[in-house]
DNA sequence: TCATTATATACGGCTTGACAGATATGTCCC
DNA sequence: GGGACATATCTGTCAAGCCGTATATAATGA
């Protein structure tokens, strides 16, 4: 699309948290990367929902993607810009207290979508911690 | 309404901030009272838009009013909680990098509904700097 | 009381967003 | 190729948001 101003840049950051559905997946991914399976028996909603956050996020540039086989890896994108970084990140910050997103937080240590739970070669991959 | 979940509330918040117009009025309201003619004269919308955009922001909590006369002055509600209020204040800075935002504020200086653009005393009341 | 000014709300149309459910795509393995 | 699994997209429906225009409310002052 078009160039945008700061200000409609900043709209459409919010416009992106402003569901929560879109939150619990942003507190999720907040410092790792995550899987989509993952979101899927995480969050406890229907699939094709999950999808269409995750396509909604990434059409605002605000999380990237890596292919890995059948699964795909979502992380974070944080914006260039050093004020729009900040305030993206003071809102993740105001996640963390919510005892909602902490209960999800507590479930990407054993939740996998795999069926062989504990086989970690070939189960689902890990979630793995980004680099920052 | 009923009591929300954090979420909610967060996503509400975040809606609040995810319109322009709405960016711009807070981006005025910040560090001060202002009244409701210099949001049409400096905003350049119509009358009926900015009021929209106020009750929607009063109706979500984040800004409030004190009565004067015909006049109505508006000033940010910041939030009880601390990351809520931290992330709406690193909202708000994110905003001071933009010209149109700075360009709105140098407005606040000069603009004034009343007629009598230079009696101050009866004309409309000068935005205050809020006591923060 | 009437006109004027400041602000708010109602109405109608259009656009966007959210959802469930069905289906498509892509990868892996046999 | 065919089945199983992971993920994405399409379809139709409904609610919410935004807008312009018209109108209502409220305060002021003649």
């Amino acid at each position: 699309m078009a160039a945008k101003g700061r200000t409609e840049q900043l709209a459409q950051i919010f416009t992106a948290l402003s569901d929560p559905t879109r939150l619990r997946i942003l507190n999720l991914l907040n410092g790792r990367e995550v899987c989509v399976c993952y979101f899927v028996e995480i969050l406890k909603e229907p699939q094709p929902k999950i999808s269409r956050h995750l396509a909604y996020l990434r059409s605002s540039g605000m999380v990237a993607t890596r292919k890995e086989g059948k699964w795909v890896h979502y992380s974070i994108a944080w914006p260039e810009e050093k004020d729009l970084r900040k305030a993206m990140s003071a809102a993740l910050r105001a996640l963390e207290d919510d005892k909602k997103m902490q209960a999800d937080l507590r479930q990407l240590e054993t939740a996998c979508c795999s069926p062989q739970k504990f086989v970690t070669l070939e189960g689902a991959p890990v979630p793995a911690r980004a680099a920052e």
